[in-house]
DNA sequence: TTGAAAGCGCTAACAA
DNA sequence: TTGTTAGCGCTTTCAA
């Protein structure tokens, strides 16, 4: 088979099959004035024979904006977007708008390049998580271009920005491993994401600090979460000296991956290493030894940052910044429970001990 | 602070301001023809001063389309569809298109309006994985839109299509755990891509067929991934008499969670239970017990797709139907190896065995 | 309730 | 190399 067909029938032709005006024909498709019955069966054959798809990128022409959002983050070792696209998709369907969705892969070029692009398609607004720490100029070209704009992160007052408590999220962390008498931590951070984990970083070595000197932050960044990564990442952890008895990541993913290999290794969880993650994925619960972890709510801030870009189109909308905290949740690879919901009374790998 | 600012200025007001035609200031923004330095510089310093964007939605008018493409899938328990958007994303990019994501979650309704608005869009082209077994109709929108069109699933020939040989996947996991032995084997399936767990059931079967009787396969169908649900899964499949000694779970997600419970129950995987899963998402070779799985392209799906959809742009153009195959990684959920590479000789999780 | 006509921001053909 | 001009498909007055 060949080719796509060429583009097609206008409203014109509509017009003319229908043997109505041009007119007509676009209060019929806008829906702004009442169209006689008659008039309305005639236009819709003719569009049926025809064919005819209204092309909507036109709308922009006339101050309108294109049915689109863009949403524009880079990936992460956990799947954190796509949480937060869902939020976002659930909020914009019910008006007609689609997700155009950009992977920055953390370089700036592409980051500009796509906020470039979408400025270009008039989409009705962007929602943006900064790689970096640069100046607004990329964002220029959507203002100007009439688009809202929501940032994913800290940003200045006069955007309107949701962010997370990641240095708080540490801290609880933290807090929560010195209750349970681990004074001896290593914090695991890396790849992706640098901005957050640094800041989770921060919140740990701030919940530490009543402590010092008789506590210690050791930290290890991983490379990666292969095999490989792991396997090296557990050997660096169970060299250090004296050995640490707790571990916090960075991000759930990575603190599942050395979660599996010490259980591989014959080292009980929580019994001689207790393990943190952040983020809550779906997947911490679901562990051997299910995970406690730092939930950010990915879905809310999806839903927020899209009410608030819709808002950002009406009149009289006023910027706002909106901070989200975090929430500890405790599992077994802290803090072992006698679980009597679940079968199985006894489990090897996470050796219970009795419930407190 | 306020409303986003209105929209901005026009190639008209560029013209204006740097003392040149329209037409030329076009010619400059589509690099069409010879611009001189002069005139290019004068262009340039307008463009800034007015923080000119050129809107790129009105080139659909003239025969063009927008420079995005449309990604219409449904949910599944796998981040299925991420890998393959990462390889769709990979290839447009360079051609400064965007990808617009779009979540069907499996609702028919879903899937028509979002084709509709991709339509109306003009979009370059359009990847779309069915959920269902209908006609074409919803697609008729697309093509009389001039998009391209490329269908990840079997379709008809008229089309260019990409699937993935999901039954031939079920007869390679099936073959395996029989070689090993095993005769008694549950499938489990559900919840999410219908169509794919039938066809991967329907190759176990096939697969089973010769041994029949002596081997059997029944089948338990999981609400969804939840600690319940897999503590319920479990349960059923234990229960079962006689008590399988295999399973081969329709997604990944769906046998690392069974595989979990299995191990927090104490119940040895592979000497007990051997597992087999599907997709071979990143999470499969990490798991406390790396699971044995089969893999599918998701990655080159994306790559093929987009590539294939950019070509049907081309005159000239011959639709394509390409079915990519599985391939069996086998891992310790089904075979105990001994793994040198690994520190930690023993193991009580996998119980391992002599490498054979 | 409908039609006629002007014009949106831009492209493309042609003339200069 | 640049300017002029006629539209592209559609919306939006304004009149009828």
């Amino acid at each position: 088979m060949s080719a796509v067909s060429p583009s097609g029938s206008t409203i014109r032709d509509v017009a003319r099959v229908a043997g109505v005006s041009l007119g007509t024909v676009s209060n019929y498709l806008n829906d702004v004035k009442p169209i006689s019955p008659k008039t309305r069966v005639r236009i819709e054959q003719a569009i049926e024979n025809l064919e005819f798809v209204p092309n909507r990128a036109l709308r922009t022409m006339h101050g309108g904006r294109s049915p689109a959002i863009g949403f524009v983050v880079s990936d992460s070792p956990d799947p954190f977007f796509v949480e937060v696209a869902r939020g976002v998709e659930d909020v914009i369907r019910s008006a007609g708008i689609v997700l155009v969705s950009c992977n920055t892969k953390g370089k700036q070029e592409y980051e500009s390049s796509y906020v470039k692009v979408l400025a270009e398609m008039r989409v009705t607004g962007a929602i943006v998580m900064p790689s970096f720490e640069h100046s607004d100029v990329p964002f220029r070209g959507l203002r100007a271009s009439g688009a809202g704009l929501v940032v994913l992160g800290e940003w200045d007052d006069d955007t309107c920005a949701i962010s997370f408590d990641d240095r708080l999220g540490g801290q609880l962390a933290i807090e929560h491993l010195i209750e349970l008498g681990h004074t001896d931590i290593v914090f695991l951070g890396g790849p992706g994401g640098e901005h957050q984990i640094e800041q989770r970083y921060l919140g740990a070595l701030t919940a530490l600090s009543p402590f010092s000197p008789d506590a210690s932050l050791r930290r290890v960044d991983a490379a990666g979460v292969t095999v490989q990564d792991r396997a090296f990442l557990a050997d660096q952890v169970l060299a250090l000296d004296p050995r640490p008895t707790a571990i916090f990541a960075a991000s759930d993913t990575l603190a599942l991956a050395v979660l599996n290999e010490l259980l591989r290794r014959d080292i009980r969880v929580p019994g001689e290493m207790a393990v943190v993650g952040f983020n809550n994925i779906a997947a911490a619960q679901l562990a051997v030894v299910p995970l406690t972890t730092v939930s950010v709510p990915q879905y809310e801030m999806g839903i927020r940052a899209a009410q608030l870009l819709l808002d950002e189109l009406r009149p009289g909308h006023v910027h706002q910044q909106l901070l989200l905290k975090p929430n500890l949740i405790v599992r077994e690879s802290t803090r072992s429970v006698a679980t009597p919901g679940l079968e199985g009374p006894t489990n090897k790998a996470s050796r219970r001990r009795p419930q407190d």
